[in-house]
DNA sequence: AGATTTGATATATAAAAACACATATTTTTT
DNA sequence: AAAAAATATGTGTTTTTATATATCAAATCT
């Protein structure tokens, strides 16, 4: 099988962090090949296909993938590729600050709104403050791998505040374990912001 | 000839930008499709097509000719463009800045010399004057179109200086008439600097 | 453990690029 | 105005992607 593939490898060697990046883009947004695949009318075969560098597709593959992605595909001069990479990092980490502050502000919301149904439980009463304290905190790290969590917190409140039946529910074990968490991860910050390192790390796992 | 053109073109009219790109970058060099073609080691018919938007290249087809343009092909998030615009524009200005300060320094140096070996001929005087007061200046400006002038006269001066038979040549206009393009030419920097809109457009001339 | 999801490959067909030429058509130079 | 250079386009052949579909192994979930 591994007739000559010279030419072939070392023409797409060059395209290979442009696959890479494609793939972590899709992976940030948590997203399947096939999930990608149907956003962006694409065969899924033919994503792995570029992911794993065994193609070297056409510019509007790559422009398709990439539009579907949030990015766009630049031409940027040599002399300001370190430029260009200091802007990118910055208008990410803004980006992603904010994507968390938003996601803060509405669980407490939803917390507070689940203390007024059910005052006597304690465990609401503390995720609501510890998320009003982590919303104060100066945040040193974009904890991404947080999302899953914090969605289920929400839904798990929303329900209990909506829900007249709830209250009285025999247990809803997942609402004392957030607030278990909840106070360990703020007290993880507040030992960063005690100019700590980050436990968790900033940057992602590769 | 039009027939079932209607899926490429929506698939290629994104891909005009980056063909625009790499025809700009082109020209930037001063390159023709054939000398690119040559650098790059494709075919000009197919810069040809690429540039006019005829055909939807394979990337490595794009990074090459990137590559050979001192280009980067680069995923930027979208929230990022703006900020790294202007990342890309700094950098370049900086650059062609002192690609013009060195251009100007040689120049002067090389009308210091033609000088001393002439010092009765005044356009010599007054070029290396002008051209003190140019690099003294701070330019508003980033004047590509010139450097194609500076390139004549830098070798005039060159060949003036050192040829010991041209010092008595019969005419040499080139250099009279440099003399005064350059103080026109500073003249209007003069008004620049004084406030003024600048008299040379800073944009390519698209 | 069993079911589901995910990613990588395989195959066959259609479509398009890459290529090497040749040749127009425009633009620039002299 | 003529010559030269630069760009666009045409043709036939080869190579490769794009697509549809199926399958397989490995990771993930229940």
């Amino acid at each position: 099988m591994g007739y000559e593939m010279g030419v072939k490898t070392s023409k797409r060697s060059s395209l290979a962090p442009l696959a890479e990046a494609i793939r972590q883009a899709r992976l940030h947004k948590g997203w399947s090949q096939r999930e990608l695949s149907a956003r962006a009318n694409l065969p899924q075969a033919q994503i792995s296909r570029l992911e794993t560098g065994n193609i070297d597709p056409q510019v509007s593959t790559l422009v398709e993938l990439a539009r579907t992605l949030d990015l766009d595909v630049q031409l940027v001069p040599h002399i300001a590729v370190t430029a260009v990479s200091a802007a990118v990092r910055s208008a990410k980490m803004r980006s992603e600050q904010g994507i968390l502050g938003d996601r803060l502000a509405r669980l407490q919301q939803a917390a507070d709104k689940a203390y007024q149904v059910a005052p006597e439980r304690e465990d609401l009463g503390s995720i609501g403050e510890t998320l009003r304290q982590l919303q104060s905190m100066t945040l040193h790290l974009v904890p991404l791998r947080l999302e899953a969590e914090f969605q289920k917190l929400q839904l798990t409140l929303e329900i209990f505040a909506n829900s007249p039946l709830a209250k009285q529910a025999r247990r809803i074990p997942s609402l004392a374990d957030a607030a278990i968490w909840l106070r360990s991860l703020r007290n993880q910050l507040a030992q960063v912001t005690d100019a700590e390192r980050p436990a968790y790390s900033l940057d992602d796992e590769d």
